[in-house]
DNA sequence: ATGTTTTTTTAGTCATGTCTAAAAATATAT
DNA sequence: ATATATTTTTAGACATGACTAAAAAAACAT
């Protein structure tokens, strides 16, 4: 039932490139994914597929077979509980939680997955927007969008976004836009493309490189 | 500056068999320790002493060096910060901790580590009762003793257990005894070695028996 | 003191997860 | 359609951390 810090690390980035990838994914996106040779992707393929977590036909790629679906949203679910609990509890920016929950993910325990669950009051979506599976694997699909997409007069709530980098965070705090903060397009500007907004405690300016960079979500 | 899981598994228990024995710390207390054969443990010491963890003559045992015995007190230090995160906010039982608690200290971030010893407010013992070293490494040297070897009418202060079984510890739930509990021995009965307490809220009677498996500080 | 027992080390092997280099299959371009 | 480029797989190797079996050293008895 459980597997190694290995193999759950490529089970994850099956999954996410399942998600970005219409069919079977290839050797190389998930050599590119977890940092090693394609030659070494191919091999734990065979492992992995020998364990039933992968249907996998040579030079054909890879699918997530059910046992391993379940297996990669158990790991998700990790991940995203620890992103939470450090950025809520350790003061972790949303920049420095990643490198720290990719080892706590590993972490084997039942127990202290759902206490930590509970811990946190069974919270929806990570420090990045992104959505908590609960502990039967099950998570709200993602209908986030761009704010650059979002339509004017269209209320939005931020749930995250696209660029990690600490610049682009500090940016953010700075303008005090965050994980929630609640916001309305006035108006885009046509001559350069930039977003006048309406938040609860003021109306700000953004570009729109800036607005490719923030997921809301419909409220 | 950071060492392989196994590597930091050996460490602590050379740690913890230098505090038990008198002069260096054979194989085969290690092999014990670690749940592996002689043979590996050689191995281990021979890979530890040139890294220059530890100072090993052939046949002749091992200590820590400086830098190992630092080493050693991080991993400790997590793991004892650990095992009173899971207790105090988890829900954990004293006897459920001890195996996540040896996943979980091997997790490398400093900022995780000092960022969890604030968020418990600098603990000085884990669960059981045990010293947990500041982020320098120091730790109060345990003076900690057996409440069967406590005077009569000096007041301790249960600081831990010997034996962590479920049962045991389920026994002192029922009798209200816990970390921090203060009490006082109000005598010794001679025929059996039972001995009648004072604490806080009440007076009890416990046998020799589980005398022999709590430790107190003298208060 | 010398023979026996125990401890420790050496030598050789194995599993995991990685790599490089080369071969095979697939995809792309004209 | 066929040559070229890319992707994927195979084959063989290596590091880590473990093992077994046998040899060497140390400790223990009488």
């Amino acid at each position: 039932m459980s597997h190694s810090l290995s193999k759950e690390n490529y089970l994850k980035a099956i999954f996410h490139a399942g998600q970005q990838i219409k069919g079977a994914v290839p050797t190389t996106a998930i050599a590119k994914k977890v940092g090693a040779k394609p030659s070494s992707v191919t091999d734990m393929f065979r492992k992995l597929s020998a364990e039933g977590l992968l249907d996998y036909q040579k030079y054909k790629g890879v699918r997530l077979t059910e046992a391993g679906n379940k297996a990669a949203l158990q790991v998700i679910r990790k991940h995203r509980l620890w992103e939470s609990f450090l950025v809520k509890h350790l003061h972790f920016n949303w920049d420095e939680v990643h490198q720290v929950a990719e080892q706590l993910e590993h972490v084997q325990s039942d127990k202290l997955t759902n206490e930590l669950d509970r811990f946190l009051d069974f919270p929806t979506r990570d420090p990045h927007g992104d959505p908590i599976p609960n502990r039967a694997g099950y998570m709200k699909i993602s209908n986030k969008m761009l704010l650059v997409d979002l339509d004017v007069d269209q209320p939005g709530v931020c749930v995250g976004v696209k660029d990690n980098s600490s610049e682009f965070l500090q940016y953010l705090d700075k303008r005090n836009i965050g994980l929630g903060t609640r916001l309305t397009v006035l108006y885009h500007e046509h001559f350069d493309g930039s977003l006048h907004l309406q938040t609860d405690t003021s109306t700000l300016m953004i570009s729109s490189k800036i607005a490719q960079n923030i997921y809301v979500n419909i409220i």
